[in-house]
DNA sequence: GTACAAACCAAACGATCGTTTGCTTTACCC
DNA sequence: GGGTAAAGCAAACGATCGTTTGGTTTGTAC
């Protein structure tokens, strides 16, 4: 286990990248509990036990993938609303960006979506902290929509990002693509039929 | 292995329902690879090599409570639309019942919405194929819907699902029921402001 | 070019994993 | 009440799990 802070510099033969990388390919696919720490480090020619000296624990690991699962997520989504005024049209790209980051090749991404926090125990908080962060930002672009009275704005936007999230399990690459997907889902809430 | 047919006639002190409904609780709980076969057998003071007297493998295991899970669901479901004529009061019947099974104490059920098939690959295509046949009930009702032209219905019945199976990871039993959750899902869907 | 820490290797630790094998108990049928 | 099969016990199998420990290589700074 290194310092809590790297006293000293980096070196550049250092594959902590790689590592990432390879956890966050395999918890995606297989889950936290499906994907041992052999696994991981098979890929990058490297020993078990050489991980220890990067994280604690392979629960410190899931931390740091789920972490910057996160940050791309959200920077993702920031780029697609920057700009943009018309409330309904922010909601969209912001589906677009969170459904084109999940499904098209990010790995990262889709730890966020796939591990459940209770599978790491020690981390749990962490990750749901994490999580509840990046939510916020879909809390306010549903706060921004013209709703009729009466509709609960919590409601819309749990059902938008579950039915988002959730196809994860049924997404097939060949068919609609995430982008058209998204755009379906959020005209069905904005009760409009599809423009093409 | 027993027999492929039990041969004769079966015993009153079986525990095998007991072998299930603990399985059912901790794969529900822990995911297939969170919950070991000790795990399952130690809450019936059963020891481990007993298991495998009522089942080959604890992938096939997973695929006698997967099955009874969706027979849950369905049952229930089938249940709660028969009798009704109206298609949105019989989509919103099928999704509160969905609802009730997943999230009030159905293990079963909560298994069939957590576990992927791909976590048992040698019953995988089993389970997939169980869970299809389910939601061919969503697709007659979805079908049933009187929807304005250029609606994808398809569309509209996985966002509907997603938005229901997904809520499994944000549902806390203080607040809001699944009835009054399923019943806000249909009426975004539908493009109404809530009733009550 | 020498000092030093970063980065990793090599090898094992105890625990737990899914599963198997041989034997024993126990309910049911006639 | 004896025969038979269902149901489970007892004990281990080899494999794999996350992790630790002590030593070795290697890039970088001075």
């Amino acid at each position: 286990m290194p310092a809590a802070r790297p006293a000293r510099v980096p070196r550049a033969d250092n594959r902590l990248p790689l590592i990432l990388d390879e956890a966050a390919r395999l918890f995606a696919a297989r889950g936290f509990h499906g994907a041992s720490v052999r696994d991981i480090v098979r890929a990058i020619d490297m020993l078990p036990g050489s991980l220890y000296y990067h994280f604690a624990t392979k629960e410190a690991l899931l931390a740091v993938v789920y972490a910057e699962g996160v940050r791309r997520i959200s920077e993702s989504v920031e780029a697609a609303i920057a700009g943009r005024r018309d409330p309904w049209e922010r909601l969209e790209a912001a589906c677009v960006a969170h459904l084109e980051s999940l499904l098209n090749a990010g790995d990262y991404a889709q730890v966020v979506i796939r591990v459940r926090p209770s599978d790491a125990p020690s981390v749990a908080g962490e990750l749901v902290q994490r999580r509840d962060e990046y939510e916020r930002l879909f809390v306010e672009l549903v706060q921004a929509l013209p709703l009729a009275r009466g509709v609960d704005r919590r409601s819309a936007r749990l059902m938008l990002l579950g039915a988002l999230n959730w196809s994860q399990t049924w997404y097939h690459p060949g068919r609609d693509s995430p982008r058209v997907i998204a755009r379906r889902f959020v005209n069905l809430l904005r009760g409009q039929p599809d423009r093409e």
